[in-house]
DNA sequence: CTGAAAGCGCTTACAG
DNA sequence: CTGAAAGCGCTTACAG
C-alpha cells in the first residue's frame, strides 16, 4: 500500500510517514543506537509499507566504504580463475560485500585501469592476480589505505598479504614421478613473463632433475602464451625435436589442454610415445584420454583463503600487521598420461 | 609534487591549485562546456600534479547513475557462464562501465538477494540467467526503471529483452544426427526445474524422434542436477536399464561430463556399447575419449549482445520500445561418441 | 567565459 | 530517548 508510485522513497519518507527524525530511521536502520520499542515498531511499519531501501551510494558517500570489494584475474573464461573467484564470492557475498569483476588478459595496462577504476569506484578492498607491472602502484595503491591481498602470484618482497600454493613443490613432486618412471628427457612448457608460479615451477623441475643426477636443459623448456593455442605451439616445438623428449611436464592447465592437441596433431601415442604431466587439476582431465597426472591445486580455496584475509585487514585491527603469506598444500593427482596403469589406460573406451 | 600527503583530494583542491571554481573544473572533468583554453591547461596541471581522480561515488549519487552493471549467473564455474560473464565484461569495459558478478546456484532467494543488492547498489542495470522463480520482482525492478537482460533462458511472455540460443533447433540436430546413425532407443538426461533451455532442448529431442516415427519415451529421460554429479546418477539409471538405451543425449555441458564418468564406471565402451551426445561444446570436449558430438552455443556472442542490449536501454532512446527476443545459432559439432568415424578414434591414444 | 549555491540521500557528532 | 544540522564530493540549473 505505497503512497508515492513514482519515485523511490528516501529515508526523508519514511521519517515523515512514521511521524520521526531522519535521524532516527537511520539509527535503527543500521541498529546503531537505542530506540524505543514503539518508534522502532512505527519506522519498521513504514520503511515495510514502502518497501523502503536504502540508498547504498549515499551511504557509501557518507560512511566512506562501500561494501564492495574488486577482484582482478587474468580471464574469468580460464577454469582455475574462475574456481579463484567463487570461492572469494562465496565468502564475500556472506559478509554482504559485493564483487567488481575485472580480467586483465596479463595486460599490464588493462590492470592499471582496473585498479583505477577500483579506487575511483573506491572498494573497500582488492585482490588480484597480478600481472607483476605494476608493482609500485600497488604499492602506493595499499599505502594510499586500500587493503590488497594477492593471489595466485607474489611479487618481490612480499609487501603486500599473499595467498598461494605450493608450486616448487607441487612442480617437484609431478617431475619426480615422471622421472621414477625413468625418463630422463623431460621437456617443459610454460607461460612467458616471469611471474612467480611459473619461476616456482621451473624451480622444482629443476631441483627434480638434479636429484637424478640430470642437468637441466635450457632447450628443453619451452615457453608459450598460456592458453590451448600457446600449449599446443610449444608442444609441437618439443615434439619436434630430435630425439624427441620421452616426458613432457605441461606448467599450466590451459597449455596441458594445448598438448594433447599436439600430441594427437602429431599422431603420437601417449604415454607410449611420450608421457605427459600437468600442473593444476580441472574435474575434466579424468575423461581425457589417458587421464591427466596432475597437481591439484585449492583453487576455490585460494580465493576463499584471499577473500579472509582481506576481510581481516577490512574490518579488523590488522592495520599495521606485517603482510601474511599463506601457503596452501598442493597434492599429486596420479592418472595414466604419467604411463601409471598404462595397460588398461584405455580399456574402458573402444 | 603533491602538497597534501595525508588525504585524497578532492575536486575543491584542483579548484584551488588551479585558481578557479570546482564549477568549471567538474567542466573540464566532465568536458560539458567551452572553458578557455588557458584555464583547462591549469586544471589539467593541477589534476596532474595532485594525481586527482574524481570520487565516482560521489559523482553516482549526484548525477544518479553508477556506471556498473550487475550480473547474475547461476555459477562462475560453470564455463558456460564464465564465457557468457566475459563477453559482457568485454563489451562493458569499452564503455567504462564494471561488472558486479553474483552466483545464484540456481536459488530463488540468492537471486532475490542479489537483486535487492543490486538495487540498493543502484546500477545502471542488470543482465541475469534468471531462475524463474522472481518473475514478478523483475518484472517490477524492470518497470521501476532498471532495464534488465534475460540471458541464455526466457520467461513465460517475454516481457523483458532476451538474447538466447536456439536450443530446440540445436537438441534436434544433435538428436536427429544420432537418428541417423540407426538408434532407435535413445535416452536423454537433463536439469531439473522448468528453464526455458531444458524444455526447449526436449521438444527438440521429442521433435527428431517423432520425425523418425518414434514415440517419446518418459522413462527415458531422467532428471537430474546440472552438475558434474547429476549427470553420473542420472545416466547411471539410464545405463542400468533393462534393455539399456543404445544412446543417450545429455542436455547439459557438465552433466555431459558426468555422463562420460557413469560409462566409464560402468565399464561400458563408447560409441560401442552406448553412443551419447551433448549439449554446449567446451574446446577440451574435443580431448576427451571419443571426442564429443556436441550444440556449439555461441556463449561468448550470448553475452555480447545481452551486454550491447543493456547498454542500448541504459544509454539509447529505447526506453519504450517493446522487448526484443535476439535468438543466436547454434550449430551442431560432430566428434566420435556419437558413431562417426569410430573405427579410428581412438587410434590416437594406445 | 566562469561561479555561487543548492542538493543527491545518507550518517553522525553534538545537544538536550 | 530523540532531533537539528553539518557534511561526504560531486553536478548542474541559474545567473551574469
Amino acid at each position: 500500500m505505497r503512497t508515492k508510485e513514482s519515485t523511490k522513497p528516501t529515508i526523508k519518507d519514511v521519517a515523515r510517514q512514521a511521524g520521526v527524525s531522519p535521524t532516527t530511521v537511520s539509527y535503527v536502520l543500521n541498529n546503531t543506537r537505542f530506540v524505543s520499542p514503539a518508534t522502532e515498531a512505527r519506522i519498521r511499519a513504514a520503511i515495510e509499507d514502502l518497501s523502503y531501501q536504502p540508498d547504498l551510494i549515499a551511504r557509501s558517500l557518507r560512511a566512506n566504504r562501500t561494501l564492495s570489494v574488486g577482484m582482478v584475474v587474468s580471464d574469468i573464461t580460464n577454469p582455475f580463475y574462475a574456481d579463484v573467484v567463487r570461492g572469494a564470492e562465496d565468502f564475500f557475498s556472506e559478509q554482504h560485500y559485493s564483487l567488481i569483476l575485472c580480467n586483465t588478459d596479463e595486460s599490464p595496462e588493462n590492470e592499471l585501469a582496473s585498479l583505477q577504476m577500483l579506487r575511483s569506484k573506491k572498494v573497500d578492498g582488492l585482490i588480484i592476480v597480478a600481472t607483476g607491472q605494476n608493482i609500485q602502484q600497488l604499492d602506493e595503491t595499499s599505502s594510499g589505505g586500500l587493503p590488497i591481498v594477492l593471489v595466485d602470484r607474489r611479487l618481490p618482497e612480499d609487501r603486500l598479504d599473499t595467498v598461494i600454493v605450493d608450486d616448487e613443490q607441487g612442480a617437484f613432486a609431478v617431475v619426480n614421478h615422471l622421472l621414477e618412471h625413468g625418463h630422463t628427457r623431460i621437456g617443459m612448457i610454460k607461460p612467458l613473463g616471469g611471474i612467480s608460479t611459473t619461476d616456482h615451477r621451473c624451480q622444482g623441475y629443476e631441483k627434480a632433475l638434479r636429484k637424478f643426477g640430470l642437468a637441466p636443459d635450457p632447450s628443453l623448456m619451452i615457453n608459450g602464451y598460456s592458453t590451448i593455442k600457446g600449449g599446443t605451439a610449444a608442444a609441437l616445438a618439443l615434439l619436434d625435436l630430435k630425439p624427441r623428449p620421452t616426458a613432457i611436464f605441461s606448467a599450466n592447465n590451459l597449455m596441458s589442454i594445448g598438448l594433447y592437441l599436439a600430441i594427437k596433431q602429431r599422431g603420437l601415442a601417449c604415454p607410449k610415445d611420450v608421457a605427459i604431466v600437468g600442473f593444476d587439476d580441472m574435474v575434466w582431465f579424468s575423461v581425457f584420454s589417458p587421464g591427466l597426472t596432475t597437481v591439484y591445486q585449492p583453487s576455490y580455496e585460494l580465493g576463499k583463503r584471499a577473500a579472509q584475509l582481506l576481510c581481516q585487514r577490512i574490518c579488523g585491527g590488522h592495520t599495521n600487521t606485517a603482510p601474511s603469506l599463506v601457503e596452501l598444500p598442493s597434492r599429486l593427482v596420479i592418472r595414466e598420461s604419467c604411463g601409471c596403469g598404462s595397460n588398461q589406460a584405455n580399456l574402458f573406451f573402444s
